[in-house]
DNA sequence: CCTGGAGTTGTCCTA
DNA sequence: TTAGGACAACTCCAG
């Protein structure tokens, strides 16, 4: 036991050292260790609405953030079980007199926190918590009337105001040394993702937080990729290299969208490029306030009206999704994007979410989940406001007849077909002028490009123009009811 | 309380 | 070939 009390630094989704406001705080006010600790939680690692992909990550985030830790002379305390019961027990074994850890606003996370927050006051210890995982908090950012935004336009307008009226937000967090933690506070070794059940033949990006400021580094200077400056033009491309690929390290807190955000304003706010980056800082924000005020969004519709489509849910269609054979190349090329790298270019994700709720008229929850189950930046609150805006039934919803038209898509985003033939090797000798709509080849020419189609790659599972009626149909009925 | 402008990322038909 | 309007009406939000 040591003299001098301890702290406690909580890890979840905050897996870094920089910009760490409450490891900062911690290594501040601890006048003796401060303990990192993480907890493998089996409630998230058994959800069915965990990825193998995410797991992979994580632990590697994880081996990361130890080793940082190691080179300012502490280390990563790992425990396996249910947070309430390894917080107690670490407190009993470093008397730590406080816990701090950076807020997380999903209701599974809220519900746990207030648990433990419970449980440390009732045992005198002191609970500090920050705000970490976005720019402007839940309550930060309200209309007139005190009331949540849950329009996109004018909440962004604000959340702006606000970043311009306030450049101390900007300031580096410096983190001070660190002590050792004690050599008799035991520690799992960090599992592999096989040990936890999990096994994946993706090709992922490495976890980390050096792998994500890097990654941020030469997304702002880059010579050779379109960069942040090219940003606002590049980044619907889902053959070019136009975006920052940075989710799954904000997802896991391996890089803090503070540090994003100053990234940016050294780019210069009034760049095109990076004042369209930062809105997507926003959106992030956006949809973490709305899944707070509004956590039916889980469940069902954000608008109830639409709770009453009648969605066909024909499960041969959603696997011939799920697996990329649908018969329309961009869509294929962007299922199977997903299954190769547990991540989707965000333009082909508009894109099977269109074409699975409007054109198979399934329910959005179903690839929802879908999503969930496989991407590496799988964060509930974007990807939930992402499928209801996508399905029209969320906030800031598109006119209901609005919808995308997979073949028109395809030809404006992927006029050569470089992504369609890279993920859809069937295609590959199928030339520009046909690889939007590859069943218009006439036999002869389906036989001098080596490919039959309706047997080496499929015929269109339905009729764009049949589901489109069909579709505007639908919507039309529950509005009505 | 009323008023008016506006609403991430489209598509299709017609002239 | 291309440009423009229709596609609905509703709700949100600020003044």
């Amino acid at each position: 036991m040591s003299i001098m009390p301890n702290i406690i630094h909580w890890f979840r989704r905050d897996l870094r050292l920089a910009d760490n406001p409450a490891f900062t705080a911690a290594s501040q006010v601890s006048q003796g260790a401060v303990v990192p600790l993480f907890i493998l939680d089996d409630n998230v690692l058994q959800s069915s609405r965990t990825s193998a992909a995410r797991v992979v990550f994580m632990l590697e985030s994880l081996r990361a953030l130890d080793a940082s830790l190691r080179a300012h002379g502490s280390r990563l305390i790992i425990r396996h079980g249910s947070p309430e019961q390894c917080i107690a027990q670490v407190i009993d074994e470093t008397d730590a007199v406080g816990v701090y850890w950076n807020r997380d606003y999903s209701p599974f996370a809220r519900q746990r926190d207030t648990i433990i927050e419970k449980m440390l006051r009732g045992r005198g210890v002191d609970v500090h918590t920050h705000k970490d995982a976005v720019i402007w908090e839940i309550d930060e950012i309200l209309t007139k009337n005190n009331t949540p935004y849950t329009v996109y336009t004018p909440y962004a307008r604000q959340w702006r105001a606000r970043v311009e009226a306030n450049p101390v937000l900007l300031a580096e967090a410096v983190l001070p040394g660190l002590q050792p933690v004690p050599d008799t506070l035991s520690s799992s070794a960090i599992p592999l993702a096989a040990e936890l059940g999990f096994a994946t033949q993706q090709l992922l990006p490495s976890g980390g937080e050096q792998v994500g400021l890097e990654q941020l580094n030469t997304f702002v200077h880059a010579q050779n990729a379109p960069g942040i400056h090219g940003y606002a033009e590049q980044r619907n491309f889902p053959a070019k290299p136009g975006t920052s690929r940075l989710s799954p390290y904000l997802r896991f807190g391996c890089i803090a969208p503070q540090t994003c955000l100053r990234a940016a304003h050294k780019a210069g706010f009034q760049q095109h490029g990076s004042e369209t980056w930062v809105g997507e800082l926003a959106w992030r924000d956006f949809y973490y306030q709305i899944l707070y005020h509004f956590p039916h969004v889980l469940q069902r519709s954000f608008k109830s009206d639409y709770d009453k489509i009648e969605w066909d849910n024909n499960e041969v269609f959603f696997a011939a999704w799920c697996e990329g054979r649908t018969g329309y190349p961009i869509v294929d090329a962007a299922m199977r994007q997903l299954t190769a790298e547990a991540w989707m270019h965000n333009r082909a994700r508009m894109i099977v979410a269109s074409f699975l709720t409007k054109d198979l008229l399934i329910d959005w929850r179903w690839g929802e989940r879908y999503f969930m189950q496989q991407l590496v930046d799988g964060d509930h609150a974007s990807n939930n406001g992402g499928w209801q805006w996508a399905a029209g039934t969320g906030t800031d919803a598109q006119p209901y007849f609005r919808i995308f038209n997979p073949i028109s898509q395809s030809e404006k985003f992927d006029l050569q077909g470089d992504y369609i033939r890279h993920y859809v090797p069937e295609l590959q000798h199928v030339s520009a002028s046909y690889i939007h709509t590859p069943w218009n080849m006439s036999q002869e020419l389906q036989r001098q490009v080596g490919i039959h189609i309706g047997r080496d790659y499929p015929m269109p599972i339905v009729d764009h123009a049949m589901q489109r009626q069909r579709a505007l149909e639908l919507y039309k009925r529950a509005r009505a009811e």
